[in-house]
DNA sequence: TTCTTGACTTGGACGAAGTCCATCGTAGGA
DNA sequence: TCCTACGATGGACTTCGTCCAAGTCAAGAA
């Protein structure tokens, strides 16, 4: 994430202070909010931003690719802006917690070719679940 | 999902109309219905059903392990059947369709001890992404 | 068979998450 | 400095799901 607003500024963004600070906000490992908190927490520095901005802002970060989209913990999607190093989940079923995670070995090659049933297999999402030390 | 209403029943299940029609519509192998077109098809035979029934089945039939939940396509929840077979999930990006599937290996082993930060990990739900025959 | 009762169903109100749109404001080039 | 097209705003709206008080009925008892 570091340089991030110096790569969306390369591609032509437009910076505004609204857009600073969502990027902003949305900085660090294992950061996983929901809209809201982003919302909320960009709200702290900036008050008068509105909620359809942060929307906004954090759908562009998605169709940019800086940001990923994660829809494995409660109802609201998360905004996940470690985009650039591909990891997986690992979700503690107590309180919610997300931590990025790196398995080994080659999960699409897993799937055998009889499973396929004639799609061309792209990616995979993984979300690995249990229980962390402070809720076990 | 076969002898559903039988189990259901040795469990102490009260029957009624409206659980029949909601465990019958969901019956059979890929099937991945959202609580509304649940609703839809019980509709179609039983028209005075609610929605909340379908809501409060759903939750009992997921309570009861009998049905899975998966919220990897769209907004709204879907509804798995196949619950007593382990597999997971083939999504096509361009049409949305689901097929269950059947990966070999072992992915929980796949994730290193150094990557769990001491979570005790119980299970992993995958995600295949690609383009069905039909889409691409 | 009829009675009884507590579990089930209903529909409408409510709430959370997200989208849309008309209008206003401003970043950044001329 | 001025212009203008792109971005921000906030309020209405949609979708998905939950809750609740009142009415209904499955299934065991007599």
């Amino acid at each position: 994430m570091s340089d991030l607003l110096g790569r969306l500024r390369g591609r032509g963004w437009r910076m505004t202070s609204q857009r600073r600070v969502v990027a902003e906000v949305l900085d660090g490992d294992h950061v996983h909010l929901t809209a809201d908190e982003v919302h909320l927490r960009a709200a702290a520095r900036l008050p008068e931003i509105s909620r359809a901005t942060v929307y906004n802002t954090l759908g562009e970060l998605v169709a940019l690719g800086e940001v990923l989209e994660v829809s494995t913990v409660g109802r609201a999607k998360r905004y996940d802006p470690n985009a650039r190093n591909p990891h997986q989940h690992l979700v503690c079923s107590g309180c919610g917690t997300v931590r990025d995670v790196h398995p080994v070995g080659n999960a699409i090659g897993d799937l055998p070719e009889e499973e396929r049933f004639g799609f061309a297999v792209g990616s995979v999402e993984m979300t690995y679940r249990g229980l962390c030390p402070a809720c076990a």
